[in-house]
DNA sequence: TTTCTAAAGGAGAATTATTATCTTTGCGGA
DNA sequence: TCCGCAAAGATAATAATTCTCCTTTAGAAA
């Protein structure tokens, strides 16, 4: 099963396992288009009526705290979610306000290799991540 | 007065030069550091103090709307604001929530360059802004 | 300058997303 | 299997923002 892993990672931080954990953490994985809070909750009231929405949050939010879920936050102003944990970009599509995950080795590099020479000065550099808006073209 | 080009473009857009309009644009630009719709409304109070909190949000939200204001998000919760329009990235600072402008044309190239060479399918960029994060250093 | 009217502002209620509190439940070690 | 504490449930509280409704005012026109 998919979510063996995670339920892994859950023991390995000390947490526990708990139907509500995996369940959330399912949700975020099938909902894919980085979710709001507002969308796992409608998807997991489907599957498990009783999982209560304080529950929900307090769970996406250890889950961030963990590293085993990913805040993202798009031009409007709710916070939205994505379990793909590997360091990437984002296309943000104004109009329709979709998110993709956007990931490119190449790109990373010619920037890193630009900061390591041009250091921005009273300011060290932990992470670069960029937000690249436009528009999907529909294929 | 400063504010004079800021009243011509409300005029050129056909919006009214307001007090209140001209009040907060001055905050958001006095403020600098990128401040959030909370900071605007207790600097404002002191010097206007019957602008109400309502009119604020208004007022902002127009502006944004027609682009005198940019709005900035960050990880946490609350939307800020900058008075700069110049297209330009974002230092954040983790630990103490500070956003610094951050400006450099030869970065932008390279990025460009890299784009032009290499299209990302199914997607037009329209705008490509970098959220660099890390932490000031104190000089 | 005065008048007129749509646009803008004021006050505060309403909404929305999120957090806190307090009680109950159940995971997982002994 | 039992027990203790972490976690879940229910719901109240909070915070930021938006909405509603009524009043005021900027600025065009007379």
């Amino acid at each position: 099963m998919m979510s063996e892993y995670f339920r892994e990672q859950l023991k390995e931080k000390g947490l526990k396992v708990t139907p509500q954990r995996v369940a959330i953490y399912e949700a975020v994985v099938e909902l894919k288009n980085h979710p709001t809070a507002e969308n796992i909750i409608e998807y997991i009231s489907k599957i498990h009526p009783n999982i209560s929405v304080g529950t929900v949050y307090k769970i996406l939010d250890t889950l961030v705290e963990h590293h085993l879920l990913n805040k993202v936050k798009n031009e409007k102003d709710v916070m939205r979610y994505d379990a793909v944990m590997k360091k990437h970009h984002h296309l943000y599509c104004e109009e329709t306000d979709k998110i993709a995950d956007f990931d490119d080795p190449e790109l990373d590099h010619i920037i890193s290799d630009y900061f390591t020479k041009k250091k921005i000065k009273g300011f060290k550099i932990k992470d670069i991540s960029l937000q690249i808006t436009g528009e999907f073209k529909n294929k």
